[in-house]
DNA sequence: TGTACATCAGTGAACGCGCGTTCACTGATGTAC
DNA sequence: TGTACATCAGTGAACGCGCGTTCACTGATGTAC
């Protein structure tokens, strides 16, 4: 392995100015290419053009590292999930009981489609988000780039109060819901990036997702 | 870290008898204590009580010992899958096509309720066989510990091709399929093992796979 | 039944790797007067 | 406006760790005669 990283960047200051976010970002890109167990500090002082040691003045450990990188792969993940919700259009005028019931409905694939887009596109972020067991623990969605931002987490929440509200979701269904939905999607996304389904063409992965999201639906 | 581990057997014949499949066991042992990363070829002949290039004689290298280990977890697997399968009772005497329909249900249920179950039991061992980006790529049920036993996938679609004589799936979904249930408690799985569904009190975990198996029961 | 010998399983020592982390330091910055 | 000084961001060197892998070796086994 040679180093596949193209130059430290020539620092001509003393002071680097903002190394916590140089810092962060290498993580970042660490995560993207490699998943969780790639974020190393070292690498990303390397990457930074800076001395190991320095990280330390940012961060308290490589753990406390990989917990931001985290909250920002987290981020980025709910950032695909509301891409997609976007892309619903909004109802106008008067609205029906069964238009309301087919945007809910819409509203819960966009966040799965969402979910599953962003772990196919960036694989290495998804899995330092959602992933491994060598991801910090804590709840899903504790940190957050900007901390008032819903995460993953409380879109499909939020879309699952709303079939509920349409009345698609039956109320006693609704309690194990989230994990129920959050499962299906979620087990495609790991077969798909590096289970049995890696490297399937990115058409066939699209037809999969419906097909998956078809089962939520009806089976919900 | 201090050394975890009780002590190297002491040996007094100089040839070791089995070194192979002693190595296996321990590889085995340290990807159920800590998934397929925590495979490492010194820490198995350590364990073993033999020198680490010992290996060697027995395994090309790192990477093929993991594929061994893996063949093993994929067996277990399997085996947990049938443990439930045979769980269901027979059907005897003349027998209606509703009981065969109710039958093949049960079988994709038991399927479902094996993987699950074996996630739970056996964590480390499960990422070993389905888990993880540092597991050998590979048809997931290309090696088993005995040739013609089938695989967990195996399972999975002769109880899906069950469901589709029955009448139970219809035949145009049944493409899929596979991986459409696949996903489901793939998903629930990953996130009892590792993810924000970790440490859940076992009659809760049960109570949630139930809740995917109706799901993918009514949708798929 | 006994001896010579080839085989090859396990030894001993060493390599280079990247990692996280600690220490005492130095030198640019910005603040107090 | 200018100087003394405290702060603290980044340096330099080093530590111990476990890993995979290669080398030349040694000594128990089992086979050929």
């Amino acid at each position: 392995m040679t180093r596949p990283y193209p130059s430290p960047p020539p620092r001509s200051t003393f002071r680097h100015g903002d190394l916590y976010r140089a810092l962060l970002e290498a993580g970042v890109s660490l995560a993207r290419e490699g998943g969780p167990a790639a974020v190393a500090l070292r690498e990303a002082t390397r990457r930074v053009g800076v001395v190991p040691n320095a990280a330390y003045r940012h961060f308290a450990s490589q753990a406390d590292l990989l917990m931001a990188v985290r909250a920002q792969a987290l981020a980025t993940a709910a950032h695909s999930m509301e891409l997609e919700l976007e892309s619903i259009k909004p109802l106008v005028g008067r609205t029906s009981k069964a238009q309301l019931a087919a945007r809910a409905r819409a509203r819960l694939r966009a966040v799965g489609t969402g979910y599953v887009r962003f772990a196919q596109s960036e694989p290495g972020l998804f899995r330092t988000a959602f992933g491994g067991v060598d991801t910090p623990r804590e709840p899903p969605d504790a940190a957050s780039s900007s901390p008032s931002a819903p995460g993953p987490y409380q879109l499909l929440a939020a879309a699952l109060d709303d079939m509920t509200a349409a009345g698609v979701l039956p109320r006693d269904r609704r309690t194990h819901a989230e994990y129920v939905a959050w499962s299906a999607v979620h087990g495609l996304a790991m077969l798909v990036i590096d289970g049995p389904l890696h490297g399937l063409p990115a058409n066939e992965i699209k037809r999969l997702t419906q097909a998956v999201l078809d089962m939520v639906d009806r089976g919900i």
